[in-house]
DNA sequence: CATCATATGATATAATGTATCATCTACGTT
DNA sequence: AACGTAGATGATACATTATATCATATGATG
């Protein structure tokens, strides 16, 4: 489960953020990039701060905690990373190097075993089967990100050994 | 939108969390009481330190946050309150003076108009619809509780006076 | 009442997040 | 190339939220 980027893949990816950036009329400049960088080759979601810590590990030029969470919250806007409310932490999107939109609600999967997580689209039927259970006290739905937790394919086979 | 408790009410949801508590062989203290009531008596959740202002706003002896917190945890083991995950606050169990029993996925529904709160069993189709969208991709759910954003009915219906 | 477990008080400190202003840098304009 | 501007970053202070730890109090039980 964990993903293992290695530098050619990190690389592709970076650099297609970096399109995407433009597309938008906005830069993905060094400190940006840093911090992109360090949530791509990370197998689970990173806090603010474990953010700030991989980031002032791997340079000379400390980074000011200041500067990650407006990087965040810059990433976030750009769609690059999504924000996990459940656990307050980030983790890069699955589909920067794809042409997959978000036009679907998103689910993220989380792993009690690992931390890992899986990005997917919401089926139509979770979607619908929410919205009717909201509407029957009332509700219109606006949510668009859901977090369910569990336990991933290899952390079920390795449950008697490992968990 | 708004639960307004009645001293009446109170007394009697008060008199269940008791009765509860000591089937479990714990004690409703005081100060358990205190923030339960203070919980039980607010419209939207709260976080620990909007419990420990109005704790603090009723009474002569201050109240100490590492007591709420901890009195926060007693309360959420013994499900006379619920964590709220993604915005980190706490609501009063809807339950607390009936027979229902969590044994169902539980939803919450939270009003971004109005802060409030509706809690609301799983429907079977919404977790038969999130199981297997999970299964598709090898996980096994463990998630027993959903946090769900939305504009409740008041809100919808006073949408172009008031949001 | 003596004892023990549980609950609370009190204090210090850690961890996380925001406000503010100064400085720097990229980029378009002249 | 010099200039001006907007956006980005640096730096500092501070606010908020959460935890660790030890002392004290309280309540049940023998």
């Amino acid at each position: 489960m964990k993903k293992q980027v290695n530098p050619k893949e990190l690389d592709v990816l970076l650099r297609a953020a970096e399109v995407s950036c433009a597309e938008n009329g906005a830069r993905l400049t060094q400190r940006r990039r840093q911090v992109l960088s360090v949530l791509m080759q990370s197998s689970s979601p990173l806090s603010a701060y474990e953010v700030l810590d991989l980031c002032n590990r791997s340079t000379t030029s400390a980074m000011p905690a200041m500067s990650v969470y407006r990087i965040l919250d810059f990433l976030e806007q750009q769609l690059l990373v999504h924000r996990l409310s459940s656990s307050n932490k980030y983790v890069s999107c699955a589909h920067i190097a794809c042409d997959h939109k978000h036009f679907q609600k998103t689910h993220f999967l989380l792993c009690e075993g690992c931390s890992s997580v899986e990005e997917v689209d919401a089926t139509q039927e979770a979607s619908d089967a929410l919205e009717q259970m909201a509407k029957t006290v009332g509700f219109k739905l606006t949510t668009q990100q859901f977090e369910l937790s569990g336990i991933c394919t290899t952390c079920q086979n390795s449950a008697g050994r490992r968990l």
